[in-house]
DNA sequence: ATAATAACTTGCAATTTGAAAGTAATATCA
DNA sequence: TGATATTACTTTCAAATTGCAAGTTATTAT
């Protein structure tokens, strides 16, 4: 019963996004699944925000139910679960990168690399393309590792 | 004391942005107001999700607080306040089209217009262009009405 | 004058969150 | 091999937030 089942109805595209990510937390684990290539439970809590694991842990589970994400397991520890975004998990970049330019270019403090929002914006198609390639990347380091 | 100001510090532009909206009552009222050009308090109680009347107070004050919302005083009724965003508000459109799009393009039962999503993705800079000017055509019956 | 209306506020029960501690399975170390 | 760590969780419970319902206050309409 929790989340949306109690909400009214509303066949509005927004409403349904939010239903699943309308909330902190699970859009601070698909930044770190997608944005930064984290994969385990234990890297998902060593963000700065600081989550709780048992939140962690609820907002992973339903991530899966709704299939944006996939746990697997560890072919090299079985104590370890591997967490990977699905294709419908991949197209949610754009909105993490447009919440993100917004938070850049008005937060007077922002930890973001200097001009980040401004050649995000000049150029979003782009900018998604070269962050195909570092991911791709990044995840490449990560097996060999 | 209330959101952010008990959680871990951090210089992620995501996070800030979340500080702001991350919850599923702020940007439905930013949908509100910035997609289908709703100004008074009524009008988003009104819409599908109901939200309750002390939430909405209390987040049009936060928005009002983080410059992101302004609200005047109706000439022609001193009952009425009007709510209108700000350019930091309306910069807030492309992360609001992206939810949506992707919303869209996941629901199955989405009620948003045939190939929305298409479009979106296909010409997005085309779509923020039309879309201002659909909203600046909506506002201005507005005031004639 | 009287009744509506608009924009809220208040009170309170119910839900959700967050911190801390605990558990089970596996891996590493002495 | 037995003891100690790790990893991914679960459990417990107090505290915070939410959501309804019912006010309240200041206008405006009849």
């Amino acid at each position: 019963m929790s989340h949306s089942s109690r909400r009214e109805k509303s066949n509005c595209p927004i409403s349904y996004s939010l239903d699943l990510f309308g909330d902190r937390w699970t859009l601070l684990v698909l930044r770190d699944l997608i944005l930064h290539g984290k994969t385990r439970f234990a890297e998902f809590q060593d963000s700065d925000e600081k989550i709780a694991s048992n939140i962690l842990a609820e907002r992973l589970r339903r991530l899966e139910g709704q299939g944006v994400v996939v746990r697997q397991k560890d072919p090299t520890d079985a104590r370890q679960k591997i967490y990977a975004v699905t294709d419908k998990g991949q197209s949610l970049t754009p909105v993490l990168l447009e919440i993100a330019a917004w938070g850049a270019s008005h937060d007077p403090q922002t930890g973001a690399p200097d001009g980040f929002a401004n050649s995000f914006y000049a150029d979003r198609e782009g900018y998604y393309r070269e962050h195909r390639r570092r991911i791709a990347e990044l995840l490449e380091k990560q097996d060999a590792g």
